[in-house]
DNA sequence: GGGGGTTCCTGTACGC
DNA sequence: TGCGTACAGGAACCCC
């Protein structure tokens, strides 16, 4: 499940090979991999073919590929891979991928002609062309305006963030996963970070102290930072690299997907609890519901 | 506009 | 073996 550090590693993957190619080509096989772009199937691929790419960059979960700017338009190639979605670099003639959706086709200055699968086993992930608008100091796709910055973003105001959380009267698990309070947050590292901050996820937020917020988005941080220096969690093959690869995280989990089995810290059984139509998992001895 | 619940989707695991 | 069902969850959407 792609959240911040599957998506990075995505979008780090893809930068060297996009960046500078041109789009030769777009097939488009289900077109269910673009409703995030209303116009449909044929204006994407119009919108595309002939255009160079620019970088590849990310906020939260969301992944866009600016375009080079030609007269009255800059826009971007926006991409969420929701539940299972996958951008693989591939050969030029590499054969159709198990849910390949869509297919972009490159020619890059120096490493020629490649392909951008874009794969996706349960259709939650789209793309889109959008438009790109200023938002502050940087650049976005207007998709992507109502997503707040991420704990990684330079820009991100720690301060907001403690006063936008203690006034939410939701459980803060709830919160975290609130793309609009913060982004790039899922349920894996959501569950992590309040294990590691010791904190119940069905605390109300306004009931934490500004210091608890605080060692909270530290212990985001560390998390985030921990499982992008792993390649991300893989439990399946729902997540892997430009490459195809799995990321390592998932052997350093210690709350997420391990019910039953003893708390890391005190020894105690990790609690699973439903939770938002998912689960929750917790120790509920290291993290006492206040 | 905050809050909380529902919906979209497919492959896998499991019970009968 | 075959069928039905629960489950995984990001984000948009709905109603209160």
């Amino acid at each position: 499940m792609p959240e911040l550090p599957e998506v990075e590693v995505v979008r780090a993957g893809l930068a060297p090979a996009v960046t500078g190619s041109l789009i030769a080509g777009v097939s488009v096989f289900d077109d269910r991999a673009l409703t995030r772009h209303p116009a449909g199937a044929a204006d994407f691929v119009t919108r595309l073919e002939g255009r160079r790419i620019d970088t590849a960059s990310r906020r939260g979960k969301f992944l866009w590929l600016p375009l080079a700017r030609t007269e009255g338009d800059d826009a971007a190639l926006v991409a969420h891979l929701g539940m299972s979605g996958q951008m693989l670099l591939r050969a030029p003639d590499a054969g159709a991928e198990r849910h390949e959706r869509l297919r972009l086709h490159l020619h890059h200055p120096v490493h020629g002609e490649l392909a951008v699968v874009f794969s996706d086993q349960r259709t939650f992930g789209s793309l889109a062309v959008d438009r790109l608008v200023p938002d502050g100091p940087t650049i976005v796709p207007t998709q992507v305006l109502h997503i707040a910055r991420d704990p990684i973003d330079p820009f991100f105001d720690d301060l907001a963030f403690v006063d936008a959380v203690r006034r939410r009267s939701s459980a803060v698990k709830r919160v975290l996963l609130d793309q609009t309070v913060v982004s790039g947050i899922g349920n894996i590292y959501a569950d992590e970070a309040l294990w590691a901050s010791r904190i119940h996820p069905e605390t109300p937020a306004s009931r934490l102290s500004a210091a608890s917020v605080r060692r909270l988005l530290l212990e985001v941080r560390a998390v985030l930072a921990k499982a992008l220096a792993e390649g991300g969690t893989s439990f399946d093959a729902q997540y892997v690299n430009v490459n195809g690869q799995a990321g390592y995280f998932a052997h350093s989990l210690n709350a997420y997907g391990r019910g039953g089995q003893p708390c890391p810290r005190c020894g105690g059984p990790i609690l699973r609890e439903a939770f938002m139509n998912r689960s929750s998992h917790y120790c509920p001895r290291c993290q006492r519901r206040r």
